[in-house]
RNA sequence: GCGCCUGUAGCUCAGGGGACAGAGCAGUGGACUUCUAAUCCAUUAGUCGGGGGUUCGAAUCCUCCCAGGCGCACCA
């Protein structure tokens, strides 16, 4: 529709002396197609002309009959300037172009190969994956599928929290009840247990605490018995989160965590130094950040050790010099939003100019209904738990539904997972979740089985359809073909709108809309009983429908199941 | 106390300053000898948290207040 909207900006353009880029941002989206497909309100006009918006526009609606390629008609309508798309021509242009392009349809080059990094998941090792990393994780990957579509070279890094004073909590808590045969059997749940239990005794043996900074301490300076044990937990947690990434089908291009920067910590620090934009507090390096209305931040504790901050910082300035990047994106929760400011504005004191290129994508938290997750209390819903509860029921409707399928075990996982990923993509990142059971593992209405369904629905039809000949002719004669075109011609401006915004949400929205669209083609239109003519242009558009929702479904990570 | 975020139908949420504020779920009533009923159709439902303001026009922008959430130096 982006072509529609430019043709009606360049003939609206000159009639009101105006520049074609202003009247295109002024263009909007009429509440109801009944008012056209886009229109230009006339208020603005009613003063420079001085009259009233309603003669302007029916003026202007005179002027403008039987401009444009794709302009079916104008009217005025009030103060409204309305104008409507030929879906013919639209459905000729927009239905050859998907299926000559196929999968590569909504790409484009815009993005200029220039790098942009994006910083998600970084789960804790020592902590399990829980439903609350899952954001992070499903976010940034589709932000990373997405900038990739648009032309832009990604870097995704999992920055694994495997450094830090809860490393020397785990180490105490070994040390004092713990016992290698656990560690073995369910590494992630053992430490997990070990980290709940810690958190427990310690509330009564506050010596705990300062018995796990000494032991980081000692991490940090090379103790040999801290690193092995250090090395054996992380070891086995990483393995067990790249089994889980595996299985929801996210990569990364590395995975740098907090310790890759360990080595540069002491020459980080010593340039903050240098730059004397640093103090010494109370036996503690920080720096004061009042000039930017926030609080000091804190790089080095009384005790020599770092913070998250120092390695945030040392991980920045690494990946600069290493990527030359455009943009950073770090996908992390909205709680952590003052750290980033923090950091942030400690890039600029430093005096990089690319600190004004990295960005907090900030998203809401997912919590219980009586109250937030805590790790540290044991409250927390494993990921794994419930992607394995919607593969299991996605089984058992297929079961029910369609028994004879083949791959039914391949195609509950690729329905359940996208269930759940769809679930955190849908809404916008900022808003916090109520974790739900019943909610996400629902498949009815707007979820991505609802956009799978359809999907299969339309391989189903062009499987008995013999074949789809592209030469063929479109015929759009119903509503529900207009519709459908009409929304197959928005989707090059969804993937556009949700990486301006950083938000899937946008995209994931337009594939509900599609698949709405299809939905009702699919009940009020016969395609493979219609006569042959219209048989044939129903299937062109089933076969640009079936790849459009494939495409998008990918962006998001998603699957499309050909059957289900 | 200070700062940030959120507040739209019973519930979960869309809503790109503009035309009577829209979906999904739940409820009710319909549609499978016809391309997969994980679907479709119909129907009920709202002081857009509240008060001021800016504007020809505000759910949307500004301001104050209320409610909930999240932060605010040795955690990440």
């Amino acid at each position: 529709m982006l072509r529609f909207k430019e043709e009606v900006a360049s003939v609206l353009a000159p009639l009101i002396d105006w520049e074609k880029e202003e009247v295109f941002s002024r263009l909007e989206i009429p509440p109801d197609s009944e008012f056209g497909d886009y229109s230009f309100p006339c208020f603005p006009l009613a003063r420079e002309l001085r009259q009233a918006p309603a003669r302007i526009a029916a003026e202007l609606s005179n002027k403008l009959q039987g401009k444009g390629r794709f302009l079916k008609k104008v009217e005025g309508k009030g103060p409204y300037l309305n104008f409507y798309v030929d879906e013919q021509t639209l459905a000729e242009r927009i239905v050859a172009e998907i299926l000559n392009e196929k999968g590569d349809f909504g790409r484009s080059s815009a993005g200029s190969s220039e790098v942009v990094v994006i910083d998600y998941s970084a789960p804790n090792i020592a902590k399990p994956f829980g439903i609350g990393h899952l954001r992070s994780t499903v976010i940034g990957d589709a932000l990373y599928r997405i900038y990739s579509a648009l032309g832009y070279r990604c870097i995704g890094i999992n920055h694994l929290g495997d450094w830090g004073t809860q490393f020397g909590k785990l180490i105490v808590a070994y040390k004092h009840w713990g016992e290698g045969k656990g560690l073995q059997d369910d590494p992630v749940r053992y430490l997990y247990e070990l980290y709940v239990l810690f958190h427990r005794e310690a509330e009564d043996k506050p010596e705990l605490e300062e018995e796990a900074r000494f032991w980081f301490k000692k991490l940090e300076d090379g103790d040999a018995e801290a690193l092995t044990l250090w090395q054996r937990f992380r070891e086995l947690s990483l393995a067990e989160f790249k089994r889980v990434y595996e299985y929801l089908g996210v990569n990364f291009d590395y995975y740098y965590g907090e310790s890759f920067y360990n080595d540069r910590l002491d020459a980080t620090l010593e340039m903050v130094q240098q730059k004397n934009i640093a103090r010494e507090s109370e036996g503690a390096l920080v720096v004061d950040l009042e000039q930017f209305g926030l609080p000091p931040c804190l790089l080095r504790k009384k005790d020599g050790a770092t913070l998250y901050a120092t390695r945030d910082l040392a991980a920045a300035i690494y990946r600069y010099e290493e990527y030359r990047f455009s943009q950073m994106l770090y996908v992390v929760g909205a709680e952590q939003k003052l750290h980033f400011q923090q950091l942030f504005s400690i890039l600029k004191l430093m005096g990089y100019p690319w600190a004004k290129k990295c960005k907090h994508i900030p998203f809401g938290l997912i919590r219980f209904p009586g109250g937030r997750m805590s790790t540290r209390q044991g409250k927390t819903i494993f990921l794994e738990d419930v992607v394995n509860r919607a593969v299991e029921l996605a089984e058992k409707i297929i079961a029910e539904k369609n028994p004879d399928l083949e791959n039914r075990k391949e195609v509950a996982k690729i329905v359940g997972v996208g269930a759940i990923k769809f679930g955190d993509l849908s809404n916008d990142r900022i808003k916090d979740i109520d974790f739900d059971w019943e909610k996400i593992l629902d498949f009815s209405g707007e979820t991505a089985p609802y956009i799978q369904y359809s999907h299969a629905r339309i391989f189903s039809i062009l499987r008995k359809s013999g074949g789809v000949l592209a030469s063929a002719e479109l015929r759009i004669i119903t509503e529900e073909e207009r519709s459908l075109v009409k929304t197959l011609g928005f989707y090059a401006e969804s993937i556009e709108r949700a990486a301006e915004a950083y938000k899937p949400s946008i995209l994931a929205r337009y594939l509900i809309n599609l698949a709405k669209d299809f939905n009702r083609f699919y009940h009020n239109c016969s395609v493979l009983g219609a006569e042959e003519s219209l048989r044939q242009s129903r299937l062109l558009l089933c076969a640009a429908t079936k790849q459009v929702l494939a495409n998008g479904l990918d962006l998001l990570g998603i699957g499309a199941p050909e059957e289900m």
